[in-house]
DNA sequence: CGAATGTCAGTGCGACTGACATCG
DNA sequence: CCGATGTCAGTCGCACTGACATTC
């Protein structure tokens, strides 16, 4: 019978880290995300919010009003999810949908005051929970972190 | 009326970064950890094989045989889907399904001959894929990444 | 008895698709 | 006619739960 523990390393015998697996970006990444969206998601469900309400809260207030549609490019959420999120936002009056008289094709999307009361909070929390999220890293290193994920997302986001 | 840019920096005015949205490590690593698994989970279609395939595969040929229930605390699939993957690993002959003389409650599951010619395969398909995942990124600067998320990641998992 | 194992059925959520009426 | 918009219904994959029979 063949010896199994030969075929262990028949490929140049070249001492390839043994733990591949727990070093594989792909696997670290959604491994981590699962965490990291369950603390946000808990988070801020506990201040009865989601995520997407401060996406779009946010990009309502750096960028100024939009469209649906102009949201949904702005956030990342799809167009058709976005109807959802708007109803839910409005029934808590923290923006306003408004037809655009220039286009009776569009909803003009406008942050209220309350919407950027809210806005204020949630950031606050966020702020709080990627404390937690980010604990064990310095600063520098935390700043080094994401300006490693924003070069990657932004490779993988002009190609598509 | 109130001017509503008067409201936009109303908290001390300090100024935080404009593109807070754009930063929040949360966002960056969902958002970018759904083109990851989309990338790896096409590229390994191609090749026949699911995520899971390669999960359970390499901790078999590092770890050695175990039962279900061990390969599922070692590769971080639930027991319940767990069983699925197994059918189809043995369905493909890559590993083999024996219960255990010495505790019936359990199979004990090895890898054979043809899972290790698998698994070699499919490290050298993730090779590339993570090549192209991480392309932008220097190696100095792959390692690090990994290194950091391996930190965050073992933080949020020995407290759960 | 309590705890672990393998299995199955089912839930909830998030990303995504398709289609449709309306309008530019 | 083509393209964009807002809306709705529905799919798919995945993490996760609950329950059950069997065995330790």
């Amino acid at each position: 019978m063949i010896r199994d523990e030969a075929a262990d390393l028949p490929d140049g015998g070249a001492p390839k880290t043994p733990d591949r697996l727990r070093r594989r970006a792909s696997r670290l990444l959604s491994q981590l995300t699962v965490r990291s969206d369950r603390l946000i998601t808990e988070g801020l469900a506990r201040a009865d919010a989601r995520k997407w309400h401060y996406a779009v809260l946010a990009s309502l207030q750096e960028f100024g009003p939009g469209s649906q549609a102009e949201l949904s490019r702005r956030s990342g959420i799809y167009r058709s999810d976005m109807v959802g999120v708007l109803n839910e936002l409005t029934e808590r009056d923290l923006v306003e949908r408004a037809p655009d008289p220039d286009d009776r094709r569009r909803n003009i999307i406008t942050i209220s005051a309350q919407g950027r009361r809210r806005l204020r909070r949630l950031d606050k929390v966020l702020d709080d929970l990627h404390d937690e999220l980010l604990a064990p890293l310095s600063p520098a290193e935390r700043d080094q972190l994401v300006r490693l994920l924003i070069r990657l997302l932004d490779h993988h986001t002009q190609s598509s």
